[in-house]
DNA sequence: AAGCACATGTAATTCGTTACATGATTGC
DNA sequence: GCAATCATGTAACGAATTACATGTGCTT
């Protein structure tokens, strides 16, 4: 009973709306791609179980085998408590940083380089996150408001991403 | 053969030094906590299998059973390859930033709540490696230095989080 | 009729956590 | 002698990834 933070994430996001798997894995893609990623087989036996237990109801079945599902009071109920009894869990892990650690096995220019690819890698992603927030029509429906919390989160952690690994190419640089 | 990061973690931290497993569990309790989190049981565990494909050996018995484990050149090679020809898994996952987007559930005084909960634990974490890095006598050996670099990211990480945190606070506050 | 998007499911494996289990040495 | 620390290992379970497996409906 520890975890189980996908549940949540299946019943949040059917909170806001109802949806089938295969609507859930385009959300899971995209908007929680870098939050908290899924697999397929993962959303689809979470339904299952979440159905199975009434916090879920199949609320519709439509073609192609396409079910609908739909968030009981249950569920509801479940979702808040767990917002608000219970604490997230806040393990971070970054193979990124670990490598940092072991950079001493490297040559002094092979570090530099491990440390400049890293900062252009967070540029890019901080580009890619600025296109996206330009692009995205935001509604005034809770996943919007609150996705853009979220977005807004994603272009500081990369900003802050290329500003640390550019400071720390230089520092490596000026070892030699 | 995707991911064993654990596997070059322990490679890594044995590039540094001679150690045992138990030495190991100390620095996977302090410095790699939140970079790299590993239990006990999955340490020894790959000790063992290091161990037999020949990239560890066990270079002394102590008393109590102590086994101190020295990397092979074959070892050595496969960090440097790890290190240099492969990518990072980049995956990020954030139980804190899920939360976020399932705001709408809750009263705009629960969610500012959590934001500000948020905000402080970020201080807090921000306050406590502060203190860390001014209690740590730093060597100059490869650990200390990229170990620094390393402390100096988590830094600007809760700096970012608890300005973050503050400000979406802010804004929640704002929408009524 | 062909191709693409829609749509769901299972199986095998690996990774990670928790709990259990046991015992030796050192310092007071 | 007793407590703390040192020290290793196994078992059971749950979470996550990858691959397999299958089929339908819509558009051109």
């Amino acid at each position: 009973m520890a975890v189980m933070t996908l549940r949540h994430a299946v019943l949040g996001l059917l909170a806001d709306r109802t949806a089938s798997g295969y609507d859930l894995m385009k959300v899971f893609d995209t908007s929680l791609a870098n939050v908290w990623p899924a697999t397929q087989s993962q959303v689809y036996g979470e339904l299952g179980k979440l159905a199975g237990s009434g916090l879920l109801e199949v609320s519709a079945e439509g073609p192609r085998g396409r079910k609908e599902y739909t968030i009981t009071q249950q569920g509801i109920d479940e979702l808040r408590s767990w917002l608000i009894d219970t604490e997230p869990d806040r393990t971070r892990r970054s193979e990124t940083l670990l490598r940092v650690f072991f950079l001493g096995v490297l040559t002094p220019v092979e570090s530099v380089t491990y440390l400049s690819v890293e900062a252009a890698r967070a540029a890019d992603e901080h580009t890619e996150l600025e296109r996206l927030e330009a692009q995205v029509d935001w509604g005034d429906d809770d996943l919007s408001v609150y996705g853009r919390l979220a977005l807004e989160y994603g272009l500081r952690l990369t900003a802050m991403q290329e500003e640390w690994a550019s400071w720390a190419r230089d520092q490596v640089a000026g070892l030699t």
